[in-house]
RNA sequence: UCCCCUGUAGCUCAGUUGGCAGAGCAAGUGGCUGUUAACCACUGGGUCCGGUGUUCGAGCCACCGCGGGGGAGCCA
């Protein structure tokens, strides 16, 4: 393998033969010199090569040149030189020059010109060569390895929960079945019988992984998922998609108060790792998409979480004298409104709201002792609102089966889940984390169908 | 699923009261002290999303359909 352009740009420049390979992002011309930019993707800044007509050589080369055109892909070998203009420290005399697949500029859906997001997604096998995109892509592989990283050091074991699950009664929104049987044939039948089915009886895909790390956290302690979730709700908004990767860790023998810590530390620790290690991406993002963004990322970092319950929370909605299309009660669900208002007006930057009525949240959380609230805890940033949702889990086998019962569900179907609070049950919490968000809020990006390579929605899945 | 906006050149958009189809960028050609969102000049480029209707005449008005975007709900 030769080096790639960001190994390139790490050289000193003493006039070693280097060789170039990637794709033409512009070709620019004068009477005496002709300039390309190629990048690779693995770095944002691509490498000026310059060919000097005015070398003997030239003419051999000029109809290999004529052919570099945007988004061909070459072979460029040179020399790498101190650049003797301002723009680049380095570039590459070049001597030679091979296109390896031509793109012609007339069909070639990509100039080389800033292009909108809503075209860049009809073109998403193209769009990773764009800036946008490029950039995109590298922060979202940075913060994977993060959050493996974060997990890892801190004595967390990885589990791989399962993608589908027999169990419908997760709970957490519409599901997609997956089925074996032959439905145009049911369709003529009009009888399903899903003994002949693959799993004997109906499977979907999961919608979070949750419950099952839950059986691992109690017995390794320090668990965490992250993989794929799916769901079917007809949801068609900029920050929903049917297929996700969600993050959720869960430790044993805690509490919510370790719960919210973890979780704020792990909000902190990623975005330092963005700002230390994906500079150059997000001063881009911070130039031509979020301006603002990298200040507000080191203000998370050097700042403190606000943290209210739903009660105070409310009560500043109330008092805020701020018209609302919802009007605020005590027992509402906080509405992306609310959330954004306690988020950008109140408190202007992450803010974590603990204790919410219970009837507003899933079975499975720690009732208070109130009775009224469970001792949940969302996270809400500016700009889209909830990131994280967690809580402590209800431990306690009598209170979680009369839970279950009171909300009309059948125990059944959680047998297993129950059998954790009937042999070795311990105090437990955990979170769960949409990885799509977490780029939204690190990247600026505003539409969680840029942050994902290829996206899934509602009729969107062409890719 | 609901509400709003939108669809015109390859891309982003303008298009007046209903009266000859426009610009910038991109592309092509030529020029140009090493350019870097290069610059200068010229050239080519149109199923005005589709259908129906109103009208002497529709890019523009009405209705139906399709696509795109934003907001809401649901949620991560």
């Amino acid at each position: 393998m030769i080096p790639t352009i960001k190994e390139i740009f790490s050289l000193k420049a003493e006039g070693q033969a280097v060789t170039v390979r990637g794709w033409i992002r512009t070709k620019r011309q004068t009477k005496s010199a002709v300039f390309l930019e190629v990048n690779d993707g693995s770095c944002f800044a691509n490498i000026q090569c310059v060919f000097d007509q005015g070398s003997p050589a030239f003419q051999a080369i000029a109809p290999e040149l004529e052919k570099a055109t945007t988004g061909a892909s070459a072979s460029i070998e040179g020399t790498l030189v101190p650049s003797p203009a301002t723009g680049q420290k380095l570039e590459v005399s070049a001597r030679s020059i091979q296109i390896i697949g031509e793109a012609p500029a007339d069909t070639y859906p990509l100039q080389k010109k800033a292009h909108s997001l809503e075209f860049l997604r009809e073109q998403a096998h193209l769009r990773p060569r764009t800036n946008t995109f490029g950039a995109v892509a590298r922060v979202r592989n940075r913060m994977a390895f993060a959050v493996h990283q974060f997990f890892q050091e801190r004595g967390f074991q990885y589990v791989h929960t399962p993608l589908i699950t027999a169990s419908d009664a997760e709970g957490a929104g519409a599901m997609f079945q997956v089925t074996t049987l032959d439905l145009q044939k049911i369709a003529q039948s009009g009888t399903v019988d899903y003994e002949k089915d693959f799993f004997g009886k109906p499977a979907y895909l999961t919608v979070s992984g949750q419950l099952n790390v839950e059986t691992y956290c109690q017995a390794m302690n320090r668990v965490y998922t992250f993989g794929p979730a799916f769901r079917a709700e007809n949801s068609n908004t900029t920050r929903h998609l049917a297929e996700f990767w969600m993050i959720e860790p869960e430790i044993a023998f805690a509490t919510l108060e370790d719960d919210i810590e973890l979780a704020k530390s792990f909000i902190t620790q990623l975005v330092k790792t963005a700002l230390e290690d994906c500079a150059e991406d997000l001063a881009f993002f911070d130039a031509r998409i979020q301006p603002g963004l990298v200040a507000d990322l080191q203000k998370v970092v050097a700042g403190s979480f606000y943290r209210v319950t739903y009660t105070e929370a409310i009560d500043a909605l109330l008092k805020s004298g701020q018209e609302f299309e919802f009007k605020p009660y005590w027992g509402c669900d906080l509405q992306s409104e609310h959330e954004k208002f306690l988020t950008e007006k109140v408190v202007g930057g992450p803010l974590v709201v603990t204790d919410y009525p219970k009837d507003i949240k899933a079975f499975y959380m720690k009732q208070n002792d109130d009775g009224k609230t469970v001792a949940a805890m969302d996270i809400l940033v500016p700009r889209f609102g909830e990131i994280i949702g967690g809580s402590e889990r209800e431990w306690r086998l009598d209170l979680l089966e009369k839970r279950i019962k009171d909300l009309g569900l059948d125990s059944n179907n959680y047998w297993w889940y129950i059998d954790l609070r009937r042999y070795g049950s311990t105090p437990h919490a955990g979170f769960g984390l949409g990885f799509e968000r977490l780029l939204l809020y690190i990247t600026g990006m505003t539409n969680i169908r840029d942050v994902i390579p290829f996206p899934r929605a509602p009729k969107l899945a062409g890719f």
